[in-house]
DNA sequence: TATTGTTATACTCTATAACTATA
DNA sequence: TATAGTTATAGAGTATAACAATA
């Protein structure tokens, strides 16, 4: 193999190297200056993105623990953990699938709507608002595009973290 | 304010949201597939990064603990757990600062940086390789350039994550 | 037998405060 | 007094395995 391939390798690894390190630190930002956001509230950020999910049309009459922990890319057991401090919150609640004597159907109690809806909202968007200032819309949706291709990348990684349907599809 | 100003307002809104989603689900998925990547290392994702920093020109020689913590958006006290577990592994090692007293230099090991050379190496650019598959050279420098411009936002929320120089050089 | 969800355990990481030792 | 670093503590999150109930 020539020089220049060898360069170019390395200078792939460096980039490769520099990306993940500032996904990292953005990892960790989100988690520092979010929860501090959401401290007045009482929620960290895993259990913004639980209450946030169940905000969904598609879970708002219940969701189902294995497809919520499918959907948050969270394992059932962990998941079953941040479900019981937010329900001792009365933020969730669940209640068992007619359909399914196993399965429970997670959703947000009338508190944990409001709760999502007006009281977290003013906290929410304004860190939002803080944290992507200087982003146009399509620089907006660009990113959510990246950020979008690597997920999937992820999952390919991860076998674990497809759903049925989407394993399905694949096929 | 009229009507079409709202619906913009909703409409920036719901992408902003799909935005943090996008990264938490990201954040989750780098630690992990990237745990299980590096598992056999006995290495955490959090510990790769520390590792990572020592490797880097300006830090070769040694690092104050503060500066590392700085580097790497972590809090001194939760830095100094990370260190001592790196410590205990033989990876990292401390050394007083002669020109003061109180500061401790932080650096790799041979065995630290052999680890990081040689061995991590497959397991590190294999996961690379998977997680941007697809991605140009192009999309890989505009996707820094969105996590850099995002983490300068998350800096200003966050007035301690902020070091001396750049406090200074913002003046 | 396979699946849904839970419990148990051990460890890492984080946030906060209080502390030691230098400067 | 201020700074560099550490220790202490409590809590959340994670990985792994084992378990109960149901299909």
């Amino acid at each position: 193999m020539g020089k220049e391939d060898e360069e170019t390798r390395a200078m792939q690894a460096a980039l490769s190297n520099r990306l993940f390190f500032r996904l990292y630190q953005c990892a960790n930002m989100l988690h520092k200056t979010g929860t501090r956001a959401l401290d007045r509230h009482g929620i960290t950020t895993q259990q913004w993105a639980v209450l946030g999910a169940l905000t969904r049309p598609a879970f708002e009459r219940g969701v189902a623990v294995g497809d919520l922990a499918t959907f948050l890319l969270v394992s059932r057991q962990n998941l079953a953990g941040l479900i019981s401090r937010l329900e001792a919150q009365g933020l969730v609640e669940k209640a068992v699938d007619a359909a399914d004597n196993r399965s429970r159907l997670i959703r947000l109690t009338v508190t944990g709507r409001k709760l999502w809806q007006d009281d977290m909202q003013v906290e929410i968007s304004g860190f939002y608002a803080g944290a992507l200032q200087g982003f146009s819309t399509d620089d907006r949706i660009h990113l959510i595009h990246y950020l979008d291709k690597m997920l999937k990348n992820f999952k390919a990684l991860d076998p674990e973290a497809t759903s049925a349907e989407e394993k399905q599809a694949a096929e």
